[in-house]
DNA sequence: ATTATTTATCGTAATATTGCAATATTAAAT
DNA sequence: ATTTAATATTGCAATATTACGATAAATAAT
């Protein structure tokens, strides 16, 4: 025991919930904050403007990436991050609808 | 180490991820949806609907509530739940401001 | 008072996350 | 071909999460 039962669960309860999870720590809400204020930049930047080390920064990006919040683009010899619009529209839709319903 | 670094973000960073946190699990999500479809309910009616045990549900809800997204009012002997408007309110004003600066 | 009902908590096992140093990989520059 | 630069990956320790059975706590019903 002690996996998540994601079997039992809607592909876009799933989803939904993956998206959140990926946002579920400060410092990938201030990697999207930082992103949102620079448009797209390296992973370099993030390194130097984030208390934490560099494996820790390559590691959040990588969930973010998964996750779809971001996007990378290999640029030469460096990758070029920007926000996924995709994404955060979706999540945008559904706490949309949410509010909508509650009202 | 292991431990999350909240002190090097800022007061809503840690806000914003930690509503995320709670709503990055399927279960959670589910039901957060179902409180959504039939308004408010108590948590056994959870427990009929989720493939988890009583256990695992109110371990859940415990975490909702106290990221503020649900509230919990005694009522005799059960307890009802209902969402906690602003918390939805919170973040769908968030992801509504990052699809703005997007666009 | 006893019993049933409802929810929370405890204890515990399995798994996942967080963070970092060290190392590997990849492409540019010399 | 070597060196430099930028990222990713590996390995590991500390911590957190997930899930559930068992049990406790609190109220309602008999």
């Amino acid at each position: 025991m002690g996996a998540t039962k994601t079997d039992h669960f809607t592909d876009k309860q799933n989803s939904i919930a993956s998206m959140a999870k990926a946002l579920g720590h400060p410092a990938r809400i201030a990697i999207v904050e930082y992103l949102l204020k620079v448009n797209e930049c390296i992973c370099g930047d993030i390194v130097n403007e984030l208390p934490l080390a560099q494996a820790t920064v390559s590691q959040h990006l990588k969930e973010l990436k998964s996750a779809g919040i971001i996007k990378g683009n290999i640029e030469g010899n460096s990758i070029c991050y920007c926000i996924d619009e995709k994404a955060i529209e979706k999540l945008q839709k559904y706490f949309g609808n949410i509010s909508d319903k509650l009202n």
